[in-house]
RNA sequence: AGUCCCGUGGUGUAAUGGUAGCACAAGUGAUUCUGGUUCACUUUGUCGAGGUUCGAAUCCUUGCGGGACUGCCA
């Protein structure tokens, strides 16, 4: 693993250069350790990858270390389905945390000390208003708030009464703890804003043990110094709650000072990655659930056969800044196809077939044909390819009356059959209604292997299967999750266009060898186009990715 | 409207006062037993206006544009 994060390393970003500043100067005594913390309430997709490979990556790169760290503390939404799909997820993607894995619901009792801290210093106190209430008197994004009346009791009166709140004493939303700031503060977010609200809800992991649950923005600062952490990296919408964090960090006697630094998260063309739109998508049944190769999500990538490192590099090249940006999906497919072309093993593939029989071979013959595996990867060996009689090829690899510039065969033309021999098309059998049905061919038995002795070309190489020695497979073929023009805009009907042509169901025949290949492995479909993955899930059936086609020039010059 | 953040080819990013570079995308050509891969080449950019400076993407002023913030979510 470590060799593949050397070389992925990434090219110094504005986060990166102020983490080696820090450590060029000593700050935080040089150590870099930081966090990654997702609230268990959904599955990773590839926009927790960025954060994630800049939070190990960076801590990496200064030999730190980084948390994984559940942000558990509203318990209506977490679950241990999510825990263990994210703790999976990390370990794909080739990060590890050893032993620093946390929940945040396990520092409650200290976040609790550290409440009594701030009300006995007199920095919070507890308030009676209602949501509604404290939404009106909060003020706007143009006029100061006005203070609570609740705002000035006494010391006493709030400890007794936070205790009470813990104890059980009050309704759900009866009561807060608020910090007391600055009512009048041009930041929201500074106008004594709720630490701790009362919420009877069976936490996942602490039970009914709390009916009290700290905020986000009181708890988070409070995790980071707990854990020592140094850098606390996170996305842009939080930067305007970063003084709250600093108010928390100075205000609580905590000894480490962590320091939180934002940057833009990512967004892709084509792509949802709301947290809550893919949760509805899932919960409608849109998708086959939260791996539903048609979702941006980790364990749905990996099933259409994205593989680690082609994430890593992907998040690498992206880069890190403040912009808010919106990438190309196209980009997240290169460094796929990149990967892939390195590593997949070929095989040929027949989607929508064309019978063949080649007329001067003989009918029970079969001949085992050496195929390289990869052309790219020596190491990869060879199989064996069975010729027969009787081929399959594809329908779109013969035209009747090709225009200038087809390759592939045609009556009278000669082309390879890849690692097999060259064929020269001699008559075409139609049906009654006149739709090409089958092709009558002769072999050059000196082309063996795909070469002519006399050294004669040929334009084209197709591919091809035998029709009684292939295996007959169901084939899955998934577009783009999306294919919206702004997939982040709200009100746009991307369920709709889910349902539409995401998924279409196909039958096609490959060589007999993919039948040996395990849950998981991939391929590429000679000229075919698609890589393809055999999925794990469903045993036997295999996956396309259309998205990732090699690209289909062929297509583009019918335009 | 107020506070804060951000503006570099079509897209994503480098250049931190000194030749605007890289990648993706697009296009052209070559190679090729995958119309894939690979290789070569090409097109396209500093939001506008002032200012400081020998010199500005970079610093200053201002205009314009985009984003975040008005949960007892994270």
């Amino acid at each position: 693993m470590s060799e593949n994060i050397e070389k992925d390393a990434a090219p110094l970003d504005f986060i990166r250069e102020m983490i080696a500043e820090d450590v060029k100067n000593g700050k935080h005594g040089g150590k870099v350790i930081t966090r990654f913390p997702p609230e268990p309430n959904g599955y990773l997709h590839i926009g927790h990858a960025k954060a994630l490979c800049l939070d190990f990556g960076v801590a990496a790169e200064h030999g730190g270390r980084c948390h994984l760290r559940m942000d558990d503390t509203n318990p209506t939404k977490e679950d241990m389905e999510y825990v263990e799909s994210i703790i999976k997820d990390i370990h794909w993607i080739g990060w590890d945390w050893g032993e620093h894995l946390y929940f945040a619901s396990d520092y409650f009792g200290q976040f609790y000390e550290y409440a009594i801290e701030l009300i006995e210093k007199g920095l919070a106190f507890v308030c009676d208003l209602t949501a509604d209430e404290f939404k009106d008197t909060r003020g706007s994004l143009t006029t100061p708030g006005v203070e609570s009346p609740y705002r000035n009791r006494s010391v006493e009166e709030n400890l007794d009464l936070f205790k009470r709140m813990r104890d059980g004493e009050f309704e759900d939303g009866a009561k807060t703890l608020r910090a007391k700031i600055d009512m009048s503060h041009p930041n929201i977010h500074m106008r004594d804003p709720a630490i701790y609200r009362i919420r009877r809800f069976n936490h996942f992991r602490q039970g009914d043990k709390w009916c009290i649950y700290p905020m986000y923005d009181y708890a988070h600062p409070l995790e980071d110094a707990i854990e020592g952490v140094t850098h606390s990296l996170c996305s842009l919408e939080f930067e305007i709650h970063r003084p709250l964090y600093d108010w928390v960090i100075e205000n609580v006697s905590v000894e480490s000072r962590p320091e939180q630094t934002e940057f833009a998260r990512l967004n892709l063309t084509y792509t949802v990655m709301s947290k809550r739109k893919l949760l509805e998508l899932v919960k409608g049944k849109y998708v086959n659930g939260w791996d539903d190769p048609r979702m941006p999500t980790i364990c749905g990538l990996r099933r259409r056969g994205y593989t680690p490192a082609s994430i890593r590099n992907f998040c690498t090249r992206i880069g890190m800044t403040k912009v808010n940006s919106l990438t190309d999906v196209a980009l997240l497919e290169h460094c796929l196809r990149e990967d892939l072309n390195k590593t997949a093993n070929r095989v040929m593939g027949v989607m929508d077939p064309l019978k063949v029989v080649i007329e001067n071979y003989p009918e029970d013959e079969t001949d085992w044909l050496d195929a390289v595996n990869n052309p790219e990867d020596p190491d990869s060996g060879s199989r064996k390819v069975p010729f027969t009689r009787e081929l399959y090829i594809d329908r779109s690899d013969f035209m009747e009356d090709p225009p200038k510039k087809y390759f592939r065969l045609s009556p009278g033309r000669e082309v390879r059959l890849r690692y097999g021999y060259f064929i020269t098309c001699n008559e075409t059998i139609k049906n009654d209604a006149g739709e090409v049905v089958e092709l009558r061919c002769s072999y050059d038995p000196e082309t063996r292997g795909g070469s002519a002795p006399d050294g004669r070309k040929v334009k084209g190489t197709i591919h091809w299967v035998s029709v009684n020695e292939s295996v007959k497979a169901e084939v899955r073929l998934y577009d783009r999750l999306f294919t919206v023009e702004n997939p982040g805009a709200d009100g746009v009907d991307y369920l709709t266009q889910l349902n539409e042509d995401s998924l279409e169901v196909k039958e096609c025949y490959v060589e007999p060898s993919v039948s040996d290949s395990k849950p998981g492995a991939l391929f590429q479909f000679e000229r075919q186009g698609y890589f393809c993955v055999d999925d794990d899930s469903t045993d036997e059936l295999l996956i396309f990715n259309r998205s990732v086609a090699l690209r289909d020039s062929w297509a583009k010059m019918n335009k």
